[in-house]
Formats: structure tokens, sequence, C-alpha cells
DNA sequence: AACATTTTTTAGACTAACCTAAAAATAGTT
DNA sequence: AACTATTTTTAGGTTAGTCTAAAAAATGTT
């Protein structure tokens, strides 16, 4: 009956997901085709395949969205994803900025009982090294406080609890000026010309951040 | 320069890599057919590409063996396949026959480093669940003693170092037996008739043996 | 509302990996 | 050595996933 999905057909369903829950919007094809670097007309194709199987819904020119069982298929994605993140990071120490290259391989990895044994062996965690939720067995994850450093007022005590973008090069230079996960901080002083922002970390170092870093870290008031 | 292969590429060396190793020739189309599940035409075609990629030598009608990268890919596909085995049974608690099938999606995740932490991870295990041995970084391996209890003598107090066969049924079978890795084992009569061997396990029970079973069990003496 | 621009789809072609059926080469047997 | 049976290769076709170029639909602008 089900037959099993390739790894091609599964990204597009991740890219679908992950669009429509940015945007809360139906995804574009132009959309799609960026996200995944292919052509908008080999999306066209795909999209018709994935229709036939009643995993999207899909109106030509009006865009996709995931069915249910669509979605339970993303979300069993992700789930895997970030699951396989924190066993890079926590037990084979890898840093946040190189697990998602690898993790992204070993999604597509099909054990049912492989993720749940993994999920009990790295302790049931909550939340991926970047921050991100890690989706139950029925693909529900609590999102996190979505504050962006970006909008937050001066002299309040933070603590840093995600990134919004996974970049290697981002999360590198991040690592750099001691903002990673868990990270505390104060924005002393904002700066209207650039947007830049003058924050206190970890109560010793002030740095300045740009306007475009501070757009892409997620903060909690402590 | 050298593009990555593809899973199947990957699954064509590793098949022609056991073909060789058991039976020291050149492994014909047919043998590679049988082994991968698939047709002869469809074997013929591959062993095309591979030769263009200088990863086999392969001549018409003649059969093919690997060349030394053809080989290097091949032991590193066993070496993933059975670190992957390892963790799995020891730090995923799974059965020594449930984790072939795993492995076999996880030895084609492409990262030497991954592999290597891995490795460190799991305390360089010099073998798999199923006895079988793990070839280093640089694809050597030491070979077992591969005496297989259908041709050892009587009375010679033995221990059960690896199997010829992974099936699930098998090695299921061999676990309700209490034949698993390390046990001890005497023969005590072979019968002529139908080979079958009465056997006494871990200095306990005595048991009767298929000749089947027996010429899939290797033992070492004690 | 009509025209220009952008987005999306269609049409047609390519590659990897497979297949079946037929032809060619090898191996086995008398 | 000749003939038969088996193995292997060739020829031609299929499907998934991709592409480019052109046509069609939607959107934006005056």
């Amino acid at each position: 009956m089900k037959q099993p999905l390739s790894s091609t057909e599964e990204n597009y369903l991740k890219a679908i997901f992950k669009i429509c829950e940015q945007s809360d919007k139906p995804a574009s094809t132009n959309d799609v085709a960026i996200l995944l670097n292919t052509k908008a007309a080999s999306v066209t194709d795909m999209l018709k395949r994935l229709s036939e199987k009643s995993l999207i819904n899909y109106i030509k020119y009006k865009g996709v969205t995931l069915t249910e069982s669509g979605e339970s298929i993303a979300t069993s994605l992700i789930r895997k994803h970030r699951l396989w993140e924190v066993f890079l990071t926590d037990k084979l120490n890898f840093g946040w900025e190189e697990v998602h290259e690898i993790a992204e391989q070993l999604e597509h990895i099909k054990s049912e009982e492989l993720t749940i044994r993994l999920e009990e062996f790295l302790d049931h965690p909550k939340f991926d090294p970047h921050g991100d939720p890690i989706p139950d067995r029925e693909g529900k994850f609590q999102y996190r406080q979505q504050i962006l450093l970006a909008d937050v007022e001066k002299n309040i005590p933070l603590i840093i609890v995600g990134v919004n973008e996974h970049g290697t090069e981002f999360l590198q230079y991040l690592e750099k000026l001691n903002l990673i996960l868990g990270s505390k901080l104060t924005v002393m002083d904002t700066f209207t010309y650039d947007n830049s922002l003058l924050v206190q970390v970890n109560n010793s170092v002030k740095q300045t951040i740009s306007a475009k870093v501070a757009k892409n870290i997620f903060v909690q008031k402590t």
C-alpha cells in the first residue's frame, strides 16, 4: 500500500512545511524552488506527484500546503533531524555548526524503532543544539518563546535560547563572540543609526552586535 | 573531481567485494545479480559505469574485481556498517538480528569525521555483534579464525566467535538455543546419517544441531 | 481596463537505474 | 569437434528527478 518515500520526496515535504510554518500561507512554487536550490519547473513536476499521493493540497497557480499525512511525515523528519543533532553534539562532541549537514542525511533513515530508542538514549531532549524544539512521537512540539534580540528593550537580563539561522559561518561567528545557547546578556544601548546594539555578555565583556546578527538570535527574559 | 557515489553504486562495490573475498576469484555478473536481487542486464549496465570510474577491473564475459580505490570504498562501507551495528546493539539495545537492515542504510552516510568519532565513542571495537571484524581507517582488518562448527572434532572445548549467515530467522533461532557470541560448547557426537551434531552448550544443556546450522557458526578452540 | 512584468506551468530532453527480450559468447557434453 | 545449455551482453523501453525554453496565468501599474 504505502510504499516508502524517496529522500527527494521527503525533502520537498520538509521544505513545504517550513515555508508554511513561517508565513502561515500556502507555499509558492518559487519559494520551494529557492529553498531546495532547484528550478520552478522541477517543483511543479514533483508537486503533481506528491498531490497524486495525497501528501499535499496543490492547486495550480495557487500554491501548496501539506495534508495531514504530509505534515506527519514532515514533522517526523524534523524530529529525526533534531534528535540526531543532539546525538552528534552531546555524544560525539561535534560543534553546533557541524551537525546540520550530517543530520540532513541521517533524518532519512527509515526505522521507527530507531528513532524511539535514540530519543530514549538521549534522555528525551526537548530542544536541539540550536534551541529548536524537538517534536514528540505524535509530531507535536512546544513552540519556543520567539523573542528576537533585535526587538528587546534595554537593561533587561536575557538568556539566549535559540538561533534563527543555521549557517556554519554565522554559528562559528556567534561562538567567537561567546553568544551560545544559554549565554546571559543584557542590551546596554541601541544605535538608531544602523540599528546595532551594545550588549554585555555573561556579565563581563561588552560588545557591539549588528542588526543582522540581532535578528537571528532568540532570547528569553530571565 | 571525485563526485560522491550513489548508494546504488556503493552497494555494487560492496557486493563485488564480498563475492571476491569468499571465492578468491573474479565475481561473475550473475553472482552480483543474485546477491543484489536484480537482473544480469542491470548489472552489466552498472559494471560499465563503475569501470569508467576506475573502481573495478571489468573484462566482458570474464567477471569483475575491485581496483584499489574500489576496494578502499568497499571496506570503508563495511567498516561503517559494522560500527553502526555495534552502536545499535551496545548503545540502543537492539538485538543482533535487528541491526543489519538499519546498518544497511546508515553505512551510506557520508562523513569521514562521523565514522572516526563513532569509532571513538564505541571504544574502538574490533568486532561487530555477529563476530565479524571491523576494518580500521586504512581498510585493514584481522581475519577471524574461521573454523566452522561443522568441521570440528569431538570433545574439544569451543567458544562461538561468529556466524556465517545474518538472516533474522537464523539469528533468532540461535538465540533460542543459547548459541550466541561467546557461548561455550563441545561437540559430544556426530551422526554421519545427516551430519547433525550433538553438542553441549555452556556445560549444561545437550542439543542436536543440524548440519546446515553447524555450517554457519564459527568457533575457536579455548 | 489594458499593458507589462513576474510567476507558474507545459513541452520536450537528459541521466541513472532499472526492466524484458533477443543476440552473442562461453562452458559443458557427448 | 559439434551441439546444447548456460551465461552474459546488447538493444530498446520505463520511471524518477532534473533541466531549458516557451506558453499561459496571475499580478502590478498606470
